[in-house]
DNA sequence: GCCGTTTTCGGCCCGACTGTTTTCAGTCG
């Protein structure tokens, strides 16, 4: 039991008391202790062990002890015997956006409804809009959200899949009958989205390492079982395909299995052209006047017979890499070993989960030479912002620790500054003024026109103390979209202003789209891999950055955290100092 | 249900937005 499945549990209680019409601050206490375990830095098994999850701030002695018996047990009385009270569906209405506590008890209370399917009937037959505090927008509100959930139901984030894919990857190569073994599919060109999870592996024994495969402990059901082929549905709720094949066919079905479908349309049209036809199992002639056809015992070398440069899987989109990669111009993408720092990370002064110390050291113990904090600003109060006080506090502390490493590292000091309605800033410019570099993000107004939107973003990137834009389209992949705003003409104010532009490796945003970067890139625009990191883990999270990065094209040369630590404190002042000229 | 205390009960995060209303309730972050 980790800490988000409890904390979920919390979760559901509370949602479960507020249909009971329970005293709201105890739902909240609920809430809170939600929170409370989410952020907790240690062994929650530990604590439970020895009764200290009473100490711990916003759980008190009853959580503590339901607590730990979740721990300990696995299991909760309290909360199995009040989902007894309630329909199994009606945890699933609270994943409706629109739909709270108020709602659903109206809903479960006078319209029985105990789940998604009762309440897309009394959409369509009039009960919702007929109900009242509901309406008839309402009700069209609620079919599209039911309608959004239908069609991203086999739909997973990257960073959903990654630790089973992790897993996977490493079980397969333990076995000591495989040969060459790779992830395969959109998983393996770091799409930001995938739909399944695909292996390729080699063998002499295809079904002694399918029977391997299906009974490994990620494993939850198997969809299919053939001799070459086997299909299972992993943890995280991901399809996942192994393919075996010989190691001779290894090489194809590793290109023909990664994709994409565009790309291999293309690379096949190459093939033919040579008199040669490539599937997923081989090169061969089709005609007697065929070129000849090279050995080929790696991925690379299949590239290398079609007369191009090795195209790495993530470029595999069919946007304009086989023309450079015939051309010898694809770019040498950036390496999650190329970056030397990071910027945009939180502390538990605002919402972050550990200390400014912690997230220090954590990032030293992952080779990075240098940190960037940007707590949220004032104005963000749910997330604990830091007013002018707090943050000047903030900077005295920063100056101590960095004293304190003499040089072997350094905390850059900075802010997540909120971008007002109008485009002003959260803080006065003289205290932007004493910091060493500024987040600009937007966190609310997001139905702003996209007119009036990009005004706004434009406007906070004309300030010459705004370093970086954060997080540009506010998107949560799979949960909410972007806020209408017109991405070129944020790219074009960025570049004429010298504002570098977030890339936010949080596996739920990856913001602003590596669609967008190679066009940034040629306009000169700085790309910042940020992992707006809440707690030291998190830091990791650079690596999905990394990956979105590479996507988009971007060399060592483009990410601004790339620079060692002298040039990097160059690269935050040259902003200002082009200001000041 | 938690916390803090003037120790045993009273207060508990806040502002924007949406859709319902016709001045506000519910949701969201």
């Amino acid at each position: 039991m980790n800490a988000d499945e409890i904390s979920t549990i919390l979760e559901n209680i509370a949602r479960l008391l507020a249909l009971k019409g329970e005293n709201p601050f105890k739902t909240r206490a609920y809430l809170n202790g939600a929170r409370a375990i989410e952020m907790f830095a240690g062994s929650l098994r530990e604590a439970a062990e020895k009764n200290q999850l009473g100490q711990v701030e916003g759980i008190g002695k009853a959580l503590a002890e339901k607590i730990s018996e979740l721990i300990l047990t696995g299991k909760m009385e309290y909360y199995e015997r009040l989902r007894e009270e309630f329909p199994a569906g009606i945890l699933e209405l609270f994943e409706l956006p629109g739909l709270g506590e108020k709602k659903i008890k109206v809903l479960h209370e006078q319209l029985k409804i105990t789940g998604i399917p009762k309440l897309e009937e009394a959409c369509r037959d009039g009960r919702i809009a007929a109900l009242p505090g509901f309406g008839e927008k309402t009700a069209l509100k609620l079919l599209a959200a039911i309608e959004t959930r239908r069609s991203t139901a086999d739909l997973f984030t990257f960073g959903s899949i990654a630790s089973d894919a992790r897993a996977v990857h490493q079980a397969l190569r333990d076995h000591p009958a495989v040969g060459q073994v790779s992830p395969a599919g959109s998983y393996r060109r770091r799409k930001e989205i995938v739909h399944d999870l695909d292996f390729v592996a080699s063998t002499r024994e295809p079904e002694a390492v399918g029977e391997y495969f299906a009974s490994l402990p990620e494993v939850t059901g198997i969809i299919a079982q053939g001799k070459t082929k086997v299909s299972v549905r992993l943890r995280s709720g991901v399809p996942c395909d192994l393919r075996l094949v010989s190691d001779a066919e290894f090489p194809f079905a590793l290109q023909y299995f990664t994709g994409s479908k565009e790309h291999n349309v293309a690379l096949r049209q190459r093939a033919m052209a040579r008199g040669w036809t490539l599937n997923e199992y081989r090169i061969a002639p089709t005609r007697e006047d065929a070129d000849p056809i090279p050995p080929m015992q790696e991925e690379r070398e299949v590239y290398r017979a079609l007369g191009l440069d090795y195209i790495e899987p993530e470029l595999r989109e069919n946007h304009g890499e086989l023309e450079a990669a015939e051309a010898h111009t694809l770019p040498e993408l950036v390496q999650l070993e190329h970056l030397r720092g990071t910027f945009h990370n939180h502390t538990t002064a605002s919402d972050g989960r550990d200390s400014l110390r912690a997230m220090a050291e954590a990032a030293q113990e992952l080779g990075l030479q240098y940190l960037g904090i940007a707590d949220h600003s004032k104005s963000s109060v749910i997330a604990n912002g830091l007013n002018e006080q707090r943050l000047e506090a903030q900077l005295k502390e920063i100056d101590a620790l960095n004293a304190e490493y003499r040089g072997q590292f350094r905390i850059f000091a900075g802010t997540e500054c909120d971008i007002h309605k109008d485009g002003t800033l959260d803080f006065d410019d003289s205290l932007l003024a004493q910091l060493d570099y500024v987040v600009a993000s937007v966190h609310v107004n997001f139905t702003l026109s996209e007119a009036e939107q990009t005004a706004r973003i434009v406007r906070a990137l004309e300030n010459p103390h705004v370093t970086m834009l954060g997080h540009v389209t506010g998107r949560l992949l799979l949960q909410r979209s972007a806020y209408e705003v017109n991405i070129p003409a944020i790219i074009d104010a960025a570049a004429r202003t010298g504002t570098i532009i977030e890339l936010n490796a949080n596996p739920r945003r990856l913001d602003l789209d590596w669609r967008w970067w190679k066009n940034a890139r040629d306009k000169g625009v700085l790309c910042s891999i940020n992992p707006d990191a809440h707690r030291t883990e998190a830091l990791q999270d650079l690596w999905f950055g990394v990956g979105a990065a590479r996507k988009g094209w971007l060399r060592r040369e483009d990410v601004l955290n790339c620079l060692p630590l002298n040039q990097v404190i160059r690269a935050l002042a040259k902003k200002r100092k082009a200001a000041q000229a």
